[in-house]
RNA sequence: GUGAGCGUAGCUCAGUUGGUUAGAGCACCUGGUUGUGGCCCAGGUGGCCGGGGGUUCGAGUCCCCUCGCUCACCCCA
């Protein structure tokens, strides 16, 4: 093509005229309204941190820090770098914001650019683009479940089929090591079929074999020990409620023993959507946990879990389909719950009224029905679905309205119905 | 780049001529009610007083340096 000007964009980085901009709007739109339902609001922070933040959080040994990032001094001898993902600023920005101290469990979103130094193809740019969610202070396992429900239901919404999703745990510094013991010794006996790379990293960062492309080391990971087999009770038992609360919800995935991910802070779960869309790059979104992470950035000891999507991805997988309009918003409702049981019903109503368009909270804790109720207040919710074992048993739910105080119980199958019915009149 | 002002709890701020263990309101958590919000009551978590150095028996308080923020100037539009 004939260059009329004299410039033209950096490799890697293009532009988006209206044609394309208006479905980059609508990916948007779709972030935020899904992510709202959640209770995730939104974060916005620099595209420039601090170099040391990435080296510390996504590990010194793997390929983004080694050899991805854009990277240039500051003033003094400061070094800088153009963020290649999204988790790292976000965390530093809590302990900077110090959310913790008004906000035990901190849920946020964020849209846009990421940087990273790769030879660009199709569903690779060095300005690419990530929707994501964090979600921080707690390590119960229905926060993983919320977060791969909260990403499947935005793909789907978006109108991406075909996608598959696979779970699986790397462990935690309570098992990892041993598990990082027995992996180096299987490596070192078959250290002269391995890369080059595998070779170099098989004693900094043995885990990294588990994700090379190449085949040959596909085949030898395949072979040999999984972080599966050495998880500690608290992973296993983490693995196993992760796996029955997504079956609860009726998300189809699977369990893929060699999925890892390729940041160092992941610890337990984590999770991977492959698309319909092209070869090797085909990973649409991937997360999971990182309880470490906070506490290895100087902030407290505390759980978190998160995911990113691809967008340039999502819009190859969606092959130029039309991106359906966001819905107007329906009513905000908290779900309160009494007790283990009562819970995993709250759940799964939790997930169904998001999908109905409602913005559906609850709380993660074993608080009491008077802290529920509290912090319902505080949200400011419509109203408040109530549900315990007297409940449970009768088949019923509890709709409390929260402006006049009234409580209605109906029969647990037409809870949607009937909440549908009060606020939209 | 120059100058001024301000840095005390998550937030807004007290803190005497330098004097024991640094406080208040709001926010957060728990309880008062073995299952019910706002109001109220009781209790609790939370501070390297921005950081470093100095003066002093003793520094949140005085001095120096440094970092950060805000404003003005300069510059740019």
């Amino acid at each position: 093509m004939a260059r009329i000007g004299k410039y033209q964009a950096v490799k890697g980085m293009g532009d988006s005229f209206p044609e394309e901009s208006g479905r980059w709007r609508a990916l948007e739109n779709w972030a935020c309204s899904v992510a709202g339902r959640f209770g995730y609001g939104e974060i916005r922070t620099p595209l420039v941190e601090p170099t040391e933040l990435f080296v510390r959080s996504i590990g010194e040994e793997t390929d983004i820090v080694e050899k991805e990032m854009f990277t240039f001094p500051g003033s003094g001898n400061k070094s800088f770098s153009l963020r290649p993902e999204g988790t790292a600023g976000v965390v530093r920005a809590c302990l900077e914001g110090n959310v913790f101290a008004s906000n035990p469990l901190a849920r946020y979103f964020y849209l846009g650019p990421m940087f990273r130094r790769e030879r660009p193809q199709a569903g690779r740019r060095r300005q690419f683009h990530q929707f994501g969610a964090e979600a921080l202070g707690s390590r119960h396992p229905a926060l993983d479940a919320e977060l791969i429900d909260l990403l499947l239901l935005f793909l789907e919404e978006c109108g991406l089929t075909g996608w598959t999703l696979a779970v699986n745990s790397v462990g935690c510094p309570e098992c990892r090591p041993a598990y990082r013991e027995r992996l180096g010794r299987y490596l070192e006996e078959v250290e002269e079929k391995l890369c080059d790379n595998c070779r170099r990293r098989r004693e900094t960062n043995p885990l990294r074999a588990l994700d090379c492309k190449n085949p040959g080391c596909r085949k030898l990971a395949a072979a040999g020990p999984k972080p599966l087999d050495s998880l500690c009770p608290d992973c296993s038992s983490h693995l196993a409620a992760v796996r029955e609360l997504l079956t609860g919800l009726d998300l189809p995935f699977s369990l893929d023993p060699l999925m890892v991910r390729g940041l160092d802070y992941y610890t337990s779960l984590v999770f991977e959507v492959t698309g319909p869309a092209l070869g090797a790059q085909d990973a649409v979104a991937g997360g999971g946990r990182y309880d470490n992470l906070v506490g290895e950035l100087g902030g407290p000891d505390l759980g978190a879990a998160g995911f990113s999507v691809g967008l340039e991805r999502l819009l190859l997988g969606l092959a130029g389909k039309e991106i359906p309009p966001v819905p107007a918003p329906a009513g905000r409702l908290y779900l309160a719950a009494v007790g283990p049981e009562s819970f995993r019903s709250q759940f799964n109503l939790l997930s169904r009224l998001r999908r109905r368009g409602f913005t559906a909270l609850t709380d993660y804790g074993k608080r009491s029905l008077k802290a529920q109720m509290r912090e319902a207040n505080k949200l400011g919710v419509d109203r408040v679905v109530i549900r315990g074992p007297e409940e449970l048993s009768a088949g019923t739910v509890k709709i409390k309205d929260m402006e006049s105080g009234k409580e209605t119980t109906v029969p647990e199958n037409e809870t949607i119905t009937s909440l549908t019915r009060c606020i939209s009149s």
